[in-house]
DNA sequence: TACCAGGGCCTTT
DNA sequence: AAAGGCCATGGT
């Protein structure tokens, strides 16, 4: 269910029109990391162990070869689909900064990841930049995802990763991180981590955040982005070195009262405006 | 509270 | 082409 319900079944494909909805900017805003453009535009990536080809047309966003089953039940939640983002950013704009930053990207809409996938890719994200954070994901996935044919591989199961170890994880290249991502693994494949109960809408972002952070190499900014961007706890609000400068040069009195219940949401545009601007 | 931990991207020289 | 700063951090 759309809360704008305007797609339509075009052959294979699925085609919606709704507002603020820019794939791009919305793959490319640095809260996911296996998605990529290939030399026609379209946008190519995997999650939930599935592969997805995206096309921007003149008739809205197109879903290559997907079911309107799939449609619902994965990329629906995925792509937050059900949220009124109109609505959203018009609360938004009663502050000033929000008001120039979800103006110059309007179009992002906050993805709604696979916990596991979220709290391994923010790990390797620590002190590290976007272009080399996606190299250590997809050899990655290369290594120990499964392969889904063509050149797609799922993210790989806890289970998988912690198996391999510390050093089976050497040619991924990841550095001091290696040994945090071993931990997370081992944690969540043995229960120690329970995404489940961190998932219900019952557990607060508190809660969670305390869980979280008892994996070594999960700090505050981590657990944030473990809760925002896998979880689905829209109000989380990770502080990364951008954000820290935002808070200090616009902020200084405190966060505005317009974003409370969705800060998650408005400090993704932040930080994307922050750091393109 | 500093400083250190892989490695490589990217800008500057 | 070589150098150096920097990077969606956390542990010690």
């Amino acid at each position: 269910m759309i809360a704008e319900k305007n797609f339509v079944k075009n052959g294979e494909n699925i085609v919606i029109n709704i507002p603020c909805f820019n794939v791009g900017l919305t793959l490319d805003c640095g809260q996911a990391f296996r998605w990529s453009q290939t030399e026609n535009g379209d946008w190519h990536g995997v999650a939930f162990s599935r592969p997805l080809t995206l096309r921007e047309t003149e008739n809205g966003v197109e879903f290559i070869g997907v079911t309107e089953e799939e449609f619902e039940k994965i990329w629906v939640p995925y792509f937050d689909l059900d949220r009124d983002y109109n609505a959203l950013c018009e609360r938004f704009k009663n502050d000033e900064q929000l008001s120039k930053a979800v103006t110059e990207c309007y179009g992002i809409r906050l993805l709604r990841q696979e916990p596991w996938e979220a709290l391994c890719s923010f790990i390797i994200s620590q002190n590290n930049n976007i272009p080399r954070i996606k190299g250590i994901v997809d050899r990655l996935c290369r290594l120990l995802g499964e392969h889904l044919g063509d050149d797609d591989y799922s993210f790989p199961t806890p289970e998988r990763v912690a198996a391999a170890g510390i050093e089976g994880l050497a040619p991924i290249r990841a550095g001091f991180r290696a040994k945090y991502i071993i931990d997370a693994a081992q944690k969540v494949a043995n229960g120690e981590i329970d995404f489940e109960k961190i998932l219900l809408p019952e557990t607060s972002i508190d809660e969670g955040r305390d869980e979280l952070i008892k994996i070594k190499g999960v700090g505050e900014k981590v657990a944030q982005c473990t809760l925002l961007y896998g979880c689905g706890k829209v109000d989380a609000f990770p502080i990364d070195v951008w954000v820290k400068r935002i808070l200090a040069e616009d902020y200084p009195d405190g966060l505005p009262e317009c974003i409370s219940g969705t800060r998650g949401i408005a400090q993704q545009y932040l930080f994307h405006w922050k750091r393109t601007s």
